[in-house]
DNA sequence: GTCATGGAATTTTGATCATATTTCAGTTTC
DNA sequence: GAAACTGAAATATGATCAAAATTCCATGAC
């Protein structure tokens, strides 16, 4: 054995991945609000990084608007206003829709009880009130849905849509807790299983409109 | 006067800043193309820059899907195959007539004014075969609708799309020059004058459609 | 006398660079 | 053909410099 830091540094990944991947999550599943400030120092200490890969991290979250660099080299967690909302909406109307559709195609058996798998994870957390694992298990579900999909650009698209209502999401998750958090996943099951392209289409186009109108309610109160 | 460096560096910009400006552009308009590797090294030398903002610029067009990062800490110009550019396609066809829409309801005669004074120039370099201005009036004329619709998000998500093909679509003009380069601004600037939002959004479909028709040209000899 | 305003000093944070370390790819050797 | 070698390029660190925000005090108006 050697005497070499033994500890189980997760993979091989550079540190700049790991930042990456760490911050990333964060955002999606609640650790940062919305107006937060993100500092390169905070982070430094907060992950036990060096600043080069932090702050390649956050170039990168920015790029992918998950991050919003103020002119003033600051960069704080987007807060969203109504027009963003309606801009994410409509981009994911676009989008994921199609998705779907392409997924409803290529979709196995074993794919549907993977799909099935999460949803009733999704629903455990549900019922325990648990808004991280239900946050986790709402974003596994699509992520899935969208590797089944095999679009690696619309799929990047769409992730990036995650990224900016993530901390929004959460807000709004943790006000009102998981009680009426509706969802389409069992219609979409049954449509996937049938093979229904449109009918999964569809289901999907619902489950983003109830998705954004709950995100909606996080928007600061308009003026 | 002093001694110091007099040269007319730019803006008060960052390092990192004027290096992803200058990188993308680049990509944009034809300096790389498909298949280049991309080394951080090379870049410090041709750009005459630091490495750490070299870095950041790199990390952030890998994240818009300009750069491909291959496993193996190698970056190259993304080669697009069949199934790209009919994504790019798909997402072209369902972000970009949304956008051209949006513009027809808020557009001004000033902005008519400049958008025909682009495709004025566009013509122009069509005639004298200048492919490279080509290319950067026909983006410019996109962008300036872009900015006109006042869709922030969805104009980010576009500029990514435009940034994956414009090396692929350089090499196809690049052999075909300028001759047989249809476009629909046309079209456009007459229903945008209308204001019509139906005739303009469908003159950007047959747009979006005869531009992917172009980059698809450029996708390798299929196996 | 209190409170607001302006600005200078302080301090926090970001930007950049030079350098050390690590890793990969291509090559040579067995 | 596999393993070791070598060189080049990427990764990562920490120090240094610059810019911005904040604090705090002084001045002046009400």
């Amino acid at each position: 054995m050697n005497s070499e830091a033994p500890e189980p540094t997760k993979a091989g990944l550079p540190a700049h991945e790991q930042v990456y991947r760490d911050l990333r999550d964060a955002i999606l599943f609640g650790e940062l609000e919305p107006g937060e400030p993100v500092t390169i120092q905070g982070l430094v200490a907060r992950l036990e990084a060096g600043m080069t890969p932090v702050r390649e991290a956050l170039r990168r979250l920015t790029a992918e608007g998950a991050l919003n660099a103020m002119g003033n080299r600051r960069i704080v967690v987007p807060v969203l206003d109504v027009d963003a909302v309606d801009e994410l909406s409509a981009a994911r109307q676009a989008l994921e829709p199609l998705l779907a559709r392409r997924a409803a195609t290529r979709v196995t058996p074993d794919d549907v009880a993977e799909l099935t798998s999460i949803d009733d994870r999704l629903d455990h957390a549900i019922e325990r009130g648990d808004v991280s694992t239900y946050l986790q298990e709402n974003h596994a579900f699509h992520a899935k849905l969208n590797q089944v999909a095999e679009a690696p650009i619309l799929t990047a698209m769409v992730d990036g849509l995650w990224l900016r209502f993530g901390p929004s999401l959460r807000i709004v998750c943790g006000q009102m807790g998981t009680r009426n958090l509706p969802d389409r996943h069992k219609d979409m099951l049954v449509a996937l299983a049938k093979g229904d392209a449109d009918a999964t289409a569809r289901a999907m186009a619902d489950d983003v409109t109830q998705g954004m109108d709950l995100v909606r309610q996080a928007v600061p109160d308009q003026k």
